[in-house]
DNA sequence: ATTCATCGGTAACAAATGTTACCAATATCG
DNA sequence: CGATATTGGTAACATTTGTTACCGATGAAT
């Protein structure tokens, strides 16, 4: 897949026709950047120059307390844009890590030649202005998930949301419980403390990664 | 102070000659709308159907838990913009209840009006991109201070914020301690408590609704 | 000044979460 | 395969926060 197949399944260029698009890349200097495992494509306090497109991998976004504390904020794959709603405004620093889960391939553009874009084509704008309304929606629902929920209610809401859509009542937990914990803002063991509770209560039944729900009814309980 | 004066001093207008605004406002269809204290102006969940422009009187915005557990997110004053990231996007639903603090005066457009004002100035558009990053970023630091912090922490960083820029060590609290503990997600009875646990660590000194930073090093040292 | 509502302080107790430590299970890598 | 690192389970205990209840202080309204 060249580069140009792969733009046009991000969201920001969604309903562009490909010479279009070409045209658009033509006209303006980008860079690619590639990234190996665990390293930083942007530091928390660092200053934003311009947006990253995700082309290829996959990428983290972190909080970091200076005492150590982890909260993930979300996990990034496909094609996407890394923290697009910081590029602009008076203040315009990463306020997280984003770090490469594996080897990882960007498209940077700078913050000069992206506002260029947005004003050669009036669908780009639009596209844009969708996805960072959709960031502060995400981040908001966040805020709502983090700060009002118990943990056992943090699972029942992400176990629902992992199932939902899929006919099967049974799934595999695509993370790891210190990263799950760390996604939820809390201690490892406390996390799992949480989910064997779900267990004990008859809600679920946990088997290896492998997670079945028992009392869908249940579980959707626990999120008021 | 008539209606573009007021709109003139709103961020979104900021470098805006007044015969520009007058120009462009005479283009367009809005609304004036009043509000009594406590009258919602949005509730979370309904759909945005476009941006209110506070006009004078000041509003907050909360999050509801299902199980009556509140969490205020702001307080909004002056020349602003109401839930300015919520107008576009696939999900464009109000994620908090909006609600006037006292009587309030908003100047409404559909986000069709508004989009087209933006396409019609670009200084206007550049300045909404501007103030929605500033949302995120604020949406952010809110998620760090709520996710990250205990409520002693949390305390320091509201103090010294508030204390910020002023050469005094003693100011008053704005609010009451219920507002507090709702803008911290917690507990009136838990604030108070660890309000008086600073005390206790000789950080600052209370006198009714006073407070003075006896020991700013040890309140930093909380942030920490 | 009297009444009334709100606000602030606090205690006793319950619930939730964090901390530390240890070991077994599982996965990864050579 | 075996060695090694990571992950998951759990217990004991500490800390933090919530809950409920009560009361005095404060402030606003008449």
């Amino acid at each position: 897949m060249n580069i140009y197949e792969k733009l046009l399944q991000n969201p920001l260029f969604r309903g562009l026709e490909m010479p279009v698009l070409r045209h658009l890349l033509e006209e303006v200097s980008y860079q690619r950047k590639n990234y190996p495992p665990e390293a930083f494509i942007a530091r928390g306090g660092e200053e934003s120059a311009g947006i990253h497109l995700l082309l290829s991998g996959s990428v983290r976004a972190e909080m970091n307390s200076l005492s150590g504390k982890v909260l993930n904020i979300e996990d990034i794959e496909g094609k996407r844009i890394l923290a697009p709603a910081f590029v602009f405004g008076r203040n315009n620093r990463y306020p997280v890590d984003i770090i490469a889960n594996r080897e990882t391939e960007c498209l940077f553009l700078t913050r000069h030649v992206f506002l260029r874009l947005l004003r050669m084509n009036e669908m780009l704008l639009k596209n844009y202005l969708d996805l960072i309304s959709d960031r502060a929606q995400f981040l908001s629902e966040k805020l709502r998930f983090l700060s009002l929920y118990k943990i056992r209610s943090k699972i029942a809401h992400y176990l629902l949301e992992l199932n939902r859509g899929n006919g099967q009542y049974s799934f595999r937990l695509p993370l790891s419980h210190s990263r799950l914990a760390e996604l939820f803002g809390v201690a490892r063991p406390s996390f799992t403390r949480s989910l064997h509770e779900l267990e004990k209560r008859d809600l679920i039944r946990i088997e290896g990664k492998s997670i079945s729900i028992l009392n869908r009814r249940g579980l959707e309980k626990l999120l008021e």
